[in-house]
DNA sequence: CGGTCGGTTGAGCTAGATCAAATCCAGTGG
DNA sequence: CCACTGGATTTGATCTAGCTCAACCGACCG
């Protein structure tokens, strides 16, 4: 772990970054961050790198410029939550408080754009701007946090999977065959869910069975949005 | 519902609400609200009331000074998640989105003040102080929301009821006999654990057997602490 | 005193977990 | 180019934590 923090802008090539076009998701307000982007550095990871640690202190805010970042709870006896994937055009790292409460790893190999933390408070505090911004950010991170929270609580396997899926489709660029590439494993998935690797396995096989969707291992391909958003919110009984 | 947002600041006394002394929490950072205070008014609930709806446009902001009230979103099948307990002392409302996606309602008498958003937000804008103050609440909002995906997402039944039982005991208040009064029903702690009832009552019953606890209808003494928190994180296998 | 509404307890049932065994590739070395 | 290897994925068989359904209990209330 904690490989690769050194600035190596050339390296997305050597690692065979895939090409990172921005989130299809509305673009957050573009900060008008001028003078901190002098400070800034950009910053290539290998599959399973750490970007920060859980309970590291929280130095640096990022942006993601291509790849997959998952920010991760672990538990003392291994089991694991993954609380968001980031996609290009994302924003984290930002929540204000001295320590990070989740670590945040590359999914595979991502190439991402590191901003200091001092200098972007002490513009924060004369800039309102600035200082609105980091508070909408956070706000749509606790919103998205609580949607997640009704997912865990109280829906049932399909009902989360079909969920993710059509999360992935809205926030994933559409590729040449009307597909999306899922760059994260059944494993991340899972652990997102809160379910087995298995109960993922079986629930994308049902589906795929009934016709609603074309999977291969990494890429996925909606033939029926209706029957996916159904599934998604299920009446139960 | 809806029934009493009038200021009332009488009915307090009325309704029978329980003396609500400050949450034993860390208060979170006074603001210097100064102007804002004369604009705001106190409001009292009765039991179930609602403080806003979900889908309701986010127009004040409010901190607690009596009594619990609860962050409910519901599914159109009636399946519900407790998003949040607030307590005396806290601040909520305050998501900075237009909208509430949570509703908020009284889980019994409530008595609170109500701050306008909008002169809060242009008071935010000119001072650094409030608009880092609103990040801080928002922020740890995160941070605990983030912490109850870990919960419902990878916890059992009886990690999380052993989990709760130690947040209850640490924000609420002490009585004379060391215990802590329990505002809320056992169907909203299933719905906020992501549990059933029974599965409630059954756990507590559990962990009452063990001698762990002393537990009433709504009042909870911790006889064995060390027990508790090993049941919180109980190392699987 | 009967009714209602939380809470508790018992008896199955089931969605999803666990355990185990293929299968499928992607990458490696020949 | 092809066989080989190891991890990821898929599928099958079984088990179980927690859900559902149902009965009962006790406090409070008119």
């Amino acid at each position: 772990m904690q490989a690769s923090l050194q600035p190596t802008s050339e390296r997305a090539a050597q690692i065979g970054l895939p090409i990172p076009p921005a989130s299809s998701e509305a673009p957050t307000s573009q900060p008008p961050l001028g003078t901190l982007e002098d400070l800034a550095v950009t910053v290539s990871l290998c599959k399973d790198d750490e970007v920060y640690a859980q309970g590291g202190s929280a130095r640096y805010i990022y942006r993601i410029l291509g790849g997959c970042v998952r920010t991760v709870k672990l538990m003392e006896d291994g089991r694991r939550q993954v609380n968001e994937f980031l996609l290009p055009g994302d924003w984290f790292g930002f929540e204000a408080l001295a320590e990070h409460d989740f670590a945040a790893e590359a999914v595979g190999p991502v190439l991402l754009r590191r901003y200091p933390r001092r200098p972007l408070d002490t513009l924060a505090a004369r800039d309102p701007g600035i200082a609105r911004w980091l508070l909408e950010l956070t706000s749509q991170q606790l919103r998205s946090a609580r949607d997640r929270m009704v997912t865990l609580g109280r829906k049932t396997a399909s009902e989360r999977i079909a969920g993710f899926l059509l999360e992935m489709t809205r926030r994933m660029p559409r590729d040449s065959n009307g597909g999306v590439g899922l760059p994260m494993s059944r494993g991340d998935i899972a652990d997102h869910l809160g379910l087995t690797i298995e109960t993922v396995c079986r629930c994308l096989a049902q589906i795929r069975r009934e016709g609603t969707i074309v999977l291969t291992r990494a890429n996925l391909a909606v033939r029926n949005p209706a029957a996916l958003r159904a599934l998604a919110s299920a009446t139960r009984h």
